[in-house]
DNA sequence: TGTATGACAATAG
DNA sequence: CCTATTGCCATAC
């Protein structure tokens, strides 16, 4: 598929993660899939690292890895927004059978 | 050019 | 639920 710049790539993830819908999630290998078709790219590793160095101004909470589990460092802050945002938890976890969302 | 690293993922124990 | 292992791939050094 169509290759791009690292940094149309950046904006493509910072794209997605912003038009995911409040109250859903989704993790960051779905995010790399989601983009894999029009990016050419596929690695959650990169996504992961895009947020952590751009993501501060996107909805970075509705990001969360496969396991449901919120980012490092950043846990109790992911929790309560996730929380006030009517995402179903489980304990400190996301509930991605229900919450997980695909474009 | 080679090695180490990391907001990941799947699998095994 | 936990750690360990392997695969992954862009970045940094």
């Amino acid at each position: 598929m169509a290759p791009v710049t690292p940094q149309e790539y950046v904006e493509e993830v910072l794209r997605l993660v912003e038009s995911i819908p409040q109250g859903r999630v989704m993790s960051y290998g779905a995010v790399a899939d989601a983009l894999a078709d029009r990016s050419g790219r596929n690695s959650p590793r990169q996504v992961g690292t895009i947020m952590a160095r751009h993501g501060g101004g996107v909805p970075w909470h509705r990001v969360v890895n496969s396991s449901g589990r919120t980012p490092p460092g950043h846990e109790q802050e992911a929790r309560q927004r996730l929380l006030s945002e009517g995402v179903p938890l489980k304990g400190d976890r996301v509930d991605m059978a229900r919450a997980a969302w695909m474009p």
